[in-house]
DNA sequence: AACGTTCCCGGTAACGTTCCCGGTATCGTT
DNA sequence: AACGATACCGGGAACGTTACCGGGAACGTT
């Protein structure tokens, strides 16, 4: 079962079917055939492991991810597996914990699978310069943000959306329609910047157009998951002031948000108007459909490693692309004015 | 950055760091911090590559997936993932497409990889008892069937519930609020054998019943995609019989059949109960909240590996485990006879 | 004092590939 | 007819690691 054995059965030598193997030109056609038919017969499979050992490069890009159980990411996965295996690489998936020291053990595994770049999917590592550099792995974060402004642009690449300008659109559209009490729901602020920049952006959005920030109205999660989201609602609404339109930072938060207003008895959008940023599939079938910024998942993906890919070639320094969402209109959006005189 | 620079950075030779790096007992413990430190100074991180060439077994399973973008996955391979840690296996996921060919070319990636075992999760891979023993490596199927009965059940391992008589169940619980027009949503039956089976339930349940079968309210879609079941679901209404019930094979199925049942001026459950099998996280914020058979998800991920682990050990040989789920009360049922008479 | 044990440690052959280098036909050229 | 070029193939080193074998030191035992 090993390329020996297929050089025997088939008379030749072990470079030879090597070569055959990967498509060298020296070679005969009637050895290769004689090769490819032995290869079929024995049932060959190469030895992957033995095969990378002599390589330096392993072909293989990893992703590492934080909070997988975002919704959102299973698009921009699946098209930076398409994307890879198009420009001849594989993906190896790598999920991580909140929590300290997780790059190293990520740059480790890098290293030690002898991965040939990554992707930094969703998260936030607020290392410094020298600590980035001692990767010793070229990456480009997605859905990611250099928090405290610790990185230095030029020592990395990176793709996602404006965070913080599309929550200030989002915000901004509540205004538009006349709300003024507008509620915020977010996980984390700490820990997840992708939270805090679009917070950022709620902030700006109500500071621009005079309204004051109501801090009791900010509601923020400990941790990303659903639940957690119903919950936070379910007690700013019992709890909180009135409001007449909620922003949520995710679509997720957002579909668990409308559960607890419904749940609540309150209607939305008569009673409540909600808008949110993502653009996952299941916010399609809320009902009424949920308004939201979908975020081109398929393109941030393909770009990351193309990105990637320019940067493994040796050509293309640092880039940073920032793109764009779509507003989907769906049914979560009212006016405040109507809704009181409604009443 | 190789074990040999270790070798030299500490003064011993490489057999001693090796030893260390494996947890060898024959080594002094000044020796074992001689090493360390220069493991630590060094960045050394080992060479996988190498060390899977020499050592037979990579400790590592590989999880095959078809159809992942069935969120119903997502916490079975999460699951899987935190199993195979435990048992010490790493675990890589390989997603394929439908299509034939595809076991054999996981077959060859997981002999490539020198993969110690495979996990089948989700598919219908009806070959014969011939093809699958030429996979050469122990497998264990996940929400999987043999279709055809064309597998020698003592030939592999499974795990997962009983499809068949939980959509029995689930079909019974419409039955007996009198519900007699009862619709079913299912992906394609000939290509995904889980839907096929809890078809049969849905058949067999009508007919323990006394109910005859309808075509007309069989609504097959060609993929499982949750356009394809709005879409079908959407047909269903506007050309097709009155039917006061749905059972969909999915959740995912469910909820995006309920939005085509909210666009069609249909309430849930007042117009049209709704039931589905699989208990996705989705399914507990919708509105109403989904009435579903859960499936332990976690339990079938974690036996799943539990077999393969076992099978690995030499010991055990191949097991067939059925699970049972759990009904989550959801409101999306209804009475058919008070609805009538509410009208 | 000689010997067997135990405890460490080093040398070295594998593991299965790829790649470089060198070698042998074959063939056309002068 | 001798020679260079070309096409094709084999030999063997290297990749980084583990595992086996052997050997030396220290120590207790008779």
């Amino acid at each position: 079962m090993t390329i020996k054995d297929v050089a025997e059965f088939s008379g030749v030598s072990v470079s030879t079917v090597s070569r055959v193997l990967n498509q060298h030109p020296d070679v005969s056609e009637v050895v290769r055939g004689r090769v490819m038919d032995a290869v079929r017969e024995l049932h060959y499979v190469p030895n992957n492991s033995a095969r990378d050992l002599v390589k330096t490069r392993t072909d293989a890009i990893g992703v590492v991810v934080r909070g997988a159980e975002n919704p959102f990411f299973t698009p921009v996965i699946r098209s930076i597996e398409n994307a890879a295996e198009d420009a001849g690489y594989e993906m190896v998936l790598h999920q991580i914990q909140s929590g300290a020291g997780e790059l190293e053990a990520a740059a480790a595994l890098a290293r030690s699978k002898r991965l040939n770049g990554l992707i930094l999917l969703g998260g936030c590592y607020d290392y410094t310069p020298e600590q980035t550099a001692a990767l010793g792995v070229p990456f480009v974060c997605c859905t990611y943000t250099n928090r405290f402004g610790r990185l230095d642009p030029a020592s990395y690449s990176s793709v996602s959306i404006d965070d913080r300008a599309e929550a200030y659109r989002a915000v901004q559209l509540l205004l538009s329609r006349g709300h003024r009490a507008i509620a915020v729901l977010l996980d984390s602020v700490s820990d997840r910047s992708i939270s805090q920049l679009r917070y950022q952006g709620y902030c700006e959005a109500l500071r621009d157009a005079g309204v004051a920030l109501d801090p009791a109205l900010v509601a923020e999660t400990v941790e990303f998951e659903m639940p957690a989201a119903y919950e936070r609602t379910r007690r700013l609404l019992a709890e909180g002031p009135a409001f007449s339109a909620l922003f949520a930072i995710a679509d997720s938060m957002a579909i668990a948000a409308m559960k607890a207003l419904s749940d609540a008895g309150r209607r939305v959008p008569e009673d409540c108007s909600v808008i949110a940023i993502d653009g996952i599939e299941m916010s399609r079938y809320t009902v009424p459909t949920l308004t939201t910024l979908i975020q081109p998942a398929e393109t941030i993906g393909a770009q990351a490693v193309g990105i990637l890919a320019e940067v493994l070639a040796g050509r293309g320094g640092s880039r940073h692309l920032r793109l764009e969402t779509t507003l989907r209109p769906g049914g979560t959006l009212g006016a405040a004015e109507t809704d009181r005189k409604a009443r």
